[in-house]
DNA sequence: GTACACTATATGCCATGGCATCTAAATCGA
DNA sequence: TCGATTTAGATGCCATGGCATATAGTGTAC
C-alpha cells in the first residue's frame, strides 16, 4: 500500500500541522517588527536578502528559491523597484531578463532589517532549538528542504 | 544585548527560511493533490479535519487554531457553506455567534481528503521523519507550536 | 536566412487573507 | 434597569499570490 502505518500517518498530519502553524506564527510576528520598523513584510525582506547574497539574479532564480509563481516574482520585484530598493538592469546576455541588483537604500534597507529579523527569532524561539534535540532539527528541517527542492515538490506552474 | 551569539543567530536565520520553505513546497504539493482527488485546498481541508474533529465550534475558535483573523475565517465558513460542506447553526448561549458543524457531505470529504494527505505526505517526505533525528524533530517543532500559541506570538490582530 | 518551437517574464483576472469598520448582542456598573 | 463598554462576527477595501495568457527575444533545423 502507498501509506506507512497508521501510527506513522498521523505523526505525519500532526508534524505537518504543528509545522504550518510554526511558520504562520513566526510570519506574523516578524511581518509586525519588520512593518513597524522598517516598513516592510517578511517576504520582502527574504526577497531584498536573496538580492543582496546573489547580485545579477534573474526573476526566475528568485521565484526557484522561493517556491512562489514567476508572475507573482515580477509583480513583487514591480514593488521593490517602485520604492527604490531594487533595480532591473538589462541582461547583455538575454534582452528578454534582466539582472537584478540592490540600491543603496536597499542594501542599508535589508542590513538594518537583518538585525531586526535576528533578535526577533532569538526573543520568539527562546532556547526552544538549543541543545542536541534542536540541532536535530535544524538539521532535519535542512534535509526535508533539500529533498523538496531536490526532486521539484511544491513548485508551482506559473 | 538581545541577540544571542552570531553563530546562533545566524542558524536561526537559516533555520527559519528552511521552515518557510519546507511549509510552502509541502502546501503547494498537498493543494495539488486535493484540488485534482477532492477539489479542495490544503486550508479547507483542515478547516473541514478541525470542524469533524471539535464540532459545535465558533468562528473564533478557528481563527485561534489556525492564527488567522476572524474576517477571513468567516469568510472561509461562508465559502464551505455554499459547498454544501459545513452549516452555521444559531448558538442557543449566544445569539451573536454560531456553532459550526459539518453536513453529511462534509464528513465523507474530510475523511477521504484526509487518506489523500496521509499518503501524499508519507510519499512526499520520504524517511525523513522516521528515526532518532525525526523524533526529535517532531518533538521540538510540537514545542515550539505551543510556546508560540502560549506566549500568543503571531496571533492577528483581526 | 527564415520558419518554428522554446524561454523569460510581464500582465490580467480571480481567490484569499489582513485590517478597519459596522452591527447586534451580551455584560457591566451605578 | 438603563446607559456604557465589550465581544462575536460579518463586510468592505486593499495587497498579494496562483494561474492563464500575451509578448518579445532566443535557439534550431533546414
Amino acid at each position: 500500500m502507498a501509506s506507512k502505518s497508521s501510527g506513522e500517518a498521523a505523526g505525519l498530519q500532526s508534524f505537518f500541522a504543528d509545522l504550518v502553524r510554526c511558520e504562520t506564527r513566526l510570519y506574523n510576528a516578524l511581518n509586525d517588527r519588520l512593518r513597524e520598523r522598517h516598513g516592510i513584510v517578511t517576504s520582502q525582506f527574504e526577497a531584498l536578502r536573496y538580492l543582496r547574497d546573489h547580485p545579477g539574479s534573474r526573476v526566475a532564480d528568485l521565484a526557484t528559491e522561493f517556491a512562489i509563481g514567476i508572475g507573482a516574482t515580477s509583480k513583487g520585484i514591480d514593488r521593490l523597484e517602485k520604492h527604490g530598493w531594487a533595480v532591473r538592469r538589462p541582461n547583455p546576455a538575454d534582452r528578454r531578463s534582466s539582472l537584478l541588483a540592490l540600491t543603496d537604500d536597499g542594501s542599508r534597507l535589508v542590513d538594518a532589517a537583518e538585525a531586526t529579523v535576528t533578535d526577533a527569532l532569538a526573543e520568539l524561539v527562546g532556547d526552544t532549538l538549543d541543545g542536541s534535540p534542536g540541532a536535530a532539527t535544524r538539521q532535519v528541517i535542512s534535509t526535508l528542504r533539500s529533498l523538496l527542492e531536490r526532486n521539484q515538490i511544491g513548485t508551482p506552474t506559473g
